[in-house]
DNA sequence: AACATATGAATGAACG
DNA sequence: CGTTCATTCATATGTT
């Protein structure tokens, strides 16, 4: 299919016809024809990798978390853009009440509890007790976090401060259970699996081309 | 395949257009660099996906064969300490392997049967009856409480959940292949990595772009 | 667009 | 066992 447009190239940009055709030469049409290959192939790679990844992870069950189905999402906004939120977000005004019933102190709310303030909070935006329980989860977590750290400095050491927590173990039972490791060191490191490194060479080769053509 | 006469045909803003050479139209070129960068996005999303659930399998301490430095560790005095995960990540297979188990009904595992579930997941990463223990306990606990916050709609969550392959291993290696569908179906609704699918539908049609110049 | 922060959610471990 | 804590993950949002 590349035979014989060299001269076409040699006149593209001459002013003749107005505007009639773009020609390319056979060495650019040649590296399109190079890179998208060679995308499609990434692609494919990229796709079976990911299945089976997913195939055995979803298989474990997990991983399918949240997703939240809002009936109301339908109804929100006259027919348009399902903007399904992936996580709820409280209004203003639920995270007012929820900083109020919060600050009165009473600790933890109970079960009962939960449930009036979902009941409340609902009418001001959808919301579960599930989201109920974990504000308050996170609320407390985080204010009590935030007393302990005020001025915490460490020159290079970076995440791991408070590295050591001696733990008694309770179990009688051998606990051995100490797991070494960084992920991030490891995920940087040691690459999971050779293919894709080699596919991300590739990657940047493609969009080298790429940048001369987009 | 019906592309060629046709869309030379197409460049009709002028008749002269027929130049008899392979060139490309606006419309040729306007497409492969949409294919082009379709390919290129669906590359970077692949990417990050990869990346992301690699790095989450190694957390899970897929690559932690080599294990914990010890008591040694500590002493490992000077700038460099390796960082110890300080709690226990299943891996997705002793999670499926967990899971199973605990569908399998059969309540709580006395001890002996916790040593025996310890030693089986031990062949598939770093654990401790503890570990086993205390998932027992976690995932008991929250499967009840689930039942109790009916409020959060994980409408499917259930469903897929029995959509357990009836096949039957004793080995714990054997790969379940199955659930790639509850996968699917959970990417059309919304799904955290939502997107997938909508990728490979683009995938599709870039392919089909693709045979005709490739 | 890369990077930073806030925060909802998930979950291993511990407590009473 | 039920509940709570602590840590981590993921996403939304904001900043340079």
């Amino acid at each position: 299919m590349e035979a014989e447009q060299d001269t076409r190239a040699a006149n593209n940009n001459n002013g003749i016809g107005s505007l009639y055709v773009k020609v390319m030469t056979d060495e650019q049409l040649e590296m399109l024809r190079q890179q998208i290959s060679v995308y499609a192939t990434i692609c494919d790679r990229l796709v079976e990798m990911h299945k089976s990844i997913t195939t055995q992870q979803d298989l474990a069950g997990m991983r399918l978390g949240n997703l939240y189905c809002d009936p109301l999402m339908a109804a929100c906004s006259g027919g348009h853009k399902i903007t399904a939120r992936q996580r709820w977000t409280p209004t203003p005004i639920q995270l007012q009440i929820l900083e109020r019933i919060f600050d009165e102190g009473n600790g933890t709310p109970n079960k009962q509890k939960i449930k009036e303030i979902t009941v409340e909070l609902g009418q001001h935006g959808q919301i579960s007790e599930t989201n109920v329980y974990n504000w308050f989860q996170n609320r407390r977590a985080r204010s009590k976090r935030k007393q302990l750290l005020p001025s915490q400095n460490n020159l290079e050491a970076e995440a791991d401060a408070e590295v050591e927590s001696p733990k008694e173990k309770k179990m009688p039972e051998i606990q051995e259970t100490i797991q070494l490791h960084s992920y991030e060191n490891l995920s940087h490191t040691t690459s999971p699996d050779l293919g894709f490194e080699q596919l991300m060479s590739k990657i940047e080769a493609a969009s080298c081309y790429g940048s001369y053509f987009l």
